[in-house]
DNA sequence: TACTTCTTTATAATCATTATAATTAGTTTA
DNA sequence: TAAACTAATTATAATGATTATAAAGAAGTA
């Protein structure tokens, strides 16, 4: 399954002319099988065994050029550090208020929203962004022991 | 109509036992009077003329209190600066990719898609956050100019 | 093989935000 | 109202994520 996206997005990188590097292929592998949402720091010491020399600047360059090649999504969340996440089908994201563990769910589009935001505002959509915030349910666990 | 939101914040800080300073006057009374979902650095900027020794670090703390207080939301934007806006009743952004503006709309609330996510996560849902994105009436004239 | 261009590396720079310590100002209580 | 207590402000330094820069290395091409 894994192999299947990454071999899809190295045909897809090499049509728009970007070179497969060796640590372009960690990087994406790793973003592939990683299940964390990891941020640029967290891929850097995933793939420090085997790219002692790589550069923290090449990591962050490379997410770029994933984001800009639409593979990868970046979630921002203001001073802390973004966190990266390959495109795979449209999912949406929930994420523990106590942990920070980020979880996917599936839920149709929302185009009834992006609807009404355009007849509103007269903006031309293009996307939207929906985050749900809660407690995951082994912190949800540990609150009651705790009691 | 603004004066009632700035009365009901200052009340609600003194029952919080938060002492009401000039500075925090003066950052509430910008914030609810912005419509420009302003950056700490603007609140600090728009205020240098009536404070010259005011120091960024009590717009920023400031602001972290009225956030406690649940007078105030921060909009997070990765490495960007935070946007911080006045809590009325509840709306959700529209965010121009072009320009940056922000403009508010107002949309029914998504008790479903929280639902669902709880449900099939397992997840003790707290909030979510919505943002569209595209492009403001204005941009999408300039665009059309250039051609 | 030689050339051109892109990529990586190492390092320094930037910028938003937070921490610290000293000073100042609200608030409380006698 | 004045003293005392505590919180808030200021000025400054520190932190940490991200980006810029310049030199060295590797890929693609003639």
């Amino acid at each position: 399954m894994s192999e299947i996206f990454l071999k899809d997005a190295l045909v897809t990188l090499k049509e728009s002319g970007v070179r497969i590097t060796p640590q372009r292929h960690a990087i994406l592998e790793f973003l592939i099988s990683s299940e964390i949402h990891p941020t640029a720091d967290e891929i850097y010491k995933a793939l420090e065994a085997d790219f002692p020399n790589m550069s923290v600047a090449t990591v962050y360059n490379n997410l770029r050029v994933f984001r800009n090649a639409g593979l990868v999504k970046e979630l921002t969340y203001g001073d802390a550090s973004s966190r990266f996440d390959f495109v795979t089908h449209d999912h949406y994201h929930i994420i523990c208020d106590v942990c920070g563990k980020i979880v996917d769910f599936h839920h149709p589009g929302l185009e009834e929203v992006e609807h009404l935001a355009s007849h509103v505002t007269g903006f031309k959509v293009n996307s939207h962004r929906l985050e749900v915030y809660g407690t995951c349910p082994e912190c949800a666990a540990n609150v009651k022991k705790a009691k």
